[in-house]
RNA sequence: GCUGGUGUAGCUCAGUUGGCAGAGCAGCUGACUUGUAAUCAGCAGGUCGUAGGUUCGACUCCUAUCACCAGCUCCA
């Protein structure tokens, strides 16, 4: 006589075992229609799972997260069933859920072309369309691993050999499709409403590259048509925004054949690497930081000394001249330690903060280059802290205040934040890694910020933390760091004399806010879809004159604004002014002076935001103002589309 | 690096079964002297990524190669 307890606390009574669907059939017909699972104690179960005792069931439909997460993967499951009927050679092996959709993937020796995606999504729809009754079944390990591999299904009975001797395997089946799966699932196919195959991709088996490349079929799935098309708008809107189609329509960069990798930067691109620059050196002077400068090119022996040759010399470009051999500098930190090197050291010294905006060159793979954010040839803001391990936890303390007002500076508040600890193969004493991790984890404690804990992830070095920003359309980059490293002072030989007077090697703080001043770049443009704002904008405004006779007065405008130091352009061609307009407009300029016989008479500008907005007529010097003010508060407080 | 796709004018793209290489925008020339997102007319613009091959004939078919795109692996 099972007593349920809904959500809301109600609870109702049944003379013997029920299952969900009968639950929600109790409750109302319209949820029993609705209903694709049920949740028992933070466990979701299908609604032909059967209750026999007191417990708190919550019905799962559409509407809430996990029924979601139970509509994807059922339609993975239609997937493969769509798949199994098309291409019967074809095998299926594994089907996660994963964000706005979920894949697939399948070893089969022909490629899946675009065309056979339209083809197994319409058998997907037909199969939904039949409304097939989902139905699971459990099977001893043994048996299913034998009923698998005797449907020629060998990468599913590898999946079940490595599950427990003694644990049931749970099957699901669908008209002829059965499937290995730990479910739940929605009660038939009908419930699947809403999906589309997205893409075809290479992925290796368990995700070892050195194990066979399956055929990976993405999709995506929604409760409803209208999210499905919302969701689809969402992915035009990014890809509005793709930074490598701004960059070209905005004069940004370019790259070519020639140097892939590698950017050819324009000048209004390299005027915003610069402002970003600029900006980043007067933050870290401000914050006892020393900017450095160091070759670009550096003998292979110092790579063998600190360890990079042994681990990276694949992924590192290299020059011979005259029997030596050079490699260009993959990183900073070996050429910081030979600056600190220089000249004894005393504890007094410490912390000594060296930053550079070093070149830094590194073989990337083919396959993994993207425009900006993953590039051969990128600069950091790079900066090594050398202090005793006393300093690291008040060290890390101010790196990360630096960090987040860097942060908020660009309009990002949102930073996940992530602490990794010590990995199985390491250097450096368990003590030093006790001390390490504790003082990143006090320092992050007493400033109370929310962060996750990645056992084992650290650098073989040390531990790090590592922080992430969310864009305007929720999208995670990982841009700063911050890194303890036990290692490679010693292997370099930096020491410093400590207060009793015994030589000491110092620990180095690896940490960028930023990372790659390009990536970064990259980012912002795709968050601000290219409007950027005023302080970073390449071009702050551009002077327009209506006919001929107002030349001489744009000149004069146009030269009173550059001498206060704003970037300005002067517009004087023979066209009309909405042309004008619209072109500067198209280029994300953020104001528009526009200059005829009104403002002539009366010494003033009239001045047109970017979003459109008339600011009227106003004085030069208001006019300079406005700028300055916009400048200082770096364009956060100004509200734009 | 791996799997699949793509590569045509400065840009965005069309190009049928293998039969003379196309459009819009940008550019140039001229007219127009203009008030807040496109004035009109004319002209010019190409080794169809690169190198081979098949064919009477290749942008189109085949092979190799480079780059880019999506994903996988990697990321000191």
């Amino acid at each position: 006589m099972p007593v349920i307890t809904l959500p809301d606390g109600s609870s109702r009574q049944f003379d013997q075992a029920v299952s969900v669907y009968q639950v929600a059939e109790d409750i109302g017909p319209g949820l029993a229609k609705a209903a694709l699972a049920g949740k028992i104690a933070d466990k979701l179960v299908d609604t032909s799972y059967v209750i026999n005792e007191d417990i708190e069931l919550s019905i799962i439909t559409s509407k809430d997260d996990d029924g979601l997460e139970v509509i994807r993967h059922s339609t993975a499951h239609l997937l493969a069933q769509a798949v199994k009927q098309l291409y019967p050679k074809a095998q299926v092996t594994i089907g996660p859920v994963i964000e706005h959709g979920f894949f697939y993937d399948f070893a089969y020796d022909k490629p899946f072309t675009p065309e056979d995606l339209q083809k197994i999504e319409k058998k997907m729809s037909e199969l939904a369309k039949q409304n097939l009754a989902v139905s699971r079944s459990v099977m001893q390990r043994n048996e299913a691993v034998k009923f698998f591999s005797d449907m020629g299904e060998e990468y599913k009975a590898e999946i079940i050999s490595d599950i427990a001797d003694d644990q049931d395997i749970s099957l699901y089946s669908q008209g002829e499709f059965i499937d290995l799966c730990r479910g739940p699932h929605v009660p038939s196919t009908g419930a699947l409403k809403a999906f589309k195959l997205m893409k075809v991709a290479g992925a290796y088996w368990k995700g070892d590259s050195d194990n066979a490349m399956l055929q990976r079929i993405y999709g995506t799935a929604w409760p409803d048509k209208k999210a499905l098309k919302q969701h689809l708008h969402r992915l035009e809107e990014a890809e509005k925004r793709d930074h490598r189609k701004i960059g070209k329509a905005l004069h940004l960069f370019h790259t070519q054949e020639e140097a892939p990798g590698m950017i050819f930067w324009h000048p209004k691109g390299w005027s915003i690497y610069n402002s970003l620059k600029q900006y980043i050196r007067d933050e870290i002077s401000q914050h006892g930081y020393q900017e450095i400068n160091t070759p670009q090119v550096v003998d292979r022996s110092l790579w063998e000394k600190s360890g990079h040759w042994d681990k990276f010399h694949d992924d590192m470009f290299t020059v011979s001249s005259e029997n030596r051999e050079y490699a260009v500098k993959p990183m900073n930190c070996p050429c910081h330690i030979q600056i600190y090197n220089q000249g004894l050291k005393s504890y007094r010294d410490l912390p000594l903060r060296l930053a550079e905006f070093g070149s830094c060159h590194r073989n990337e793979a083919s396959g993994t280059l993207h425009g900006l954010m993953r590039l051969r040839s990128f600069v950091q803001d790079d900066a090594h802290i050398f202090c005793t391990e006393e300093q690291i936890q008040d060290e890390v303390s101010k790196f990360i205040d630096l960090l987040f007002k860097v942060y908020a500076d660009f309009g990002f508040n949102q930073v996940l934040i992530k602490l990794s600890t010590r990995p199985e193969k390491r250097v450096g004493t368990d003590e030093s890694w006790d001390k390490a991790e504790k003082a990143l984890e006090v320092a992050l404690d007493a400033k109370k910020l929310d962060w996750q804990l990645q056992p084992g992830e650290g650098a073989f070095y040390g531990p790090k933390i590592e922080f992430s920003l969310k864009d305007c359309l929720d999208r995670v980059w990982q841009c700063g760091t911050i890194q303890v490293d036990f290692s490679m002072p010693a292997k370099l030989d930096a020491q410093y004399v400590a207060e009793d007077g015994s030589r000491q090697v110092p620990v180095m703080l690896h940490r960028a806010i930023l990372g790659s001043l390009e990536r970064f770049i990259g980012i912002l443009i795709e968050h601000h879809a290219g409007v950027l704002p005023l302080w970073m904008a390449p071009i702050q405004v551009v002077v327009l004159n209506i006919t001929d006779k107002h030349q001489e007065y744009a000149k004069k405008v146009a030269d009173f604004l550059k001498n206060k130091a704003f970037r300005v352009d002067l517009d004087l061609r023979n066209e009309k002014i909405g042309f004008k307009i619209r072109e500067h407009t198209l280029q994300k300029v953020p104001y528009l002076i526009v200059l005829g016989d009104r403002e002539l008479e009366s010494a003033t500008v009239a001045v047109r935001r970017r979003d459109g907005k008339d600011l009227g007529a106003m004085s030069f010097d208001d006019l300079a103002e406005l700028f300055s003010e916009e400048i200082a508060s770096r364009g956060l407080t100004i509200m734009e589309k």
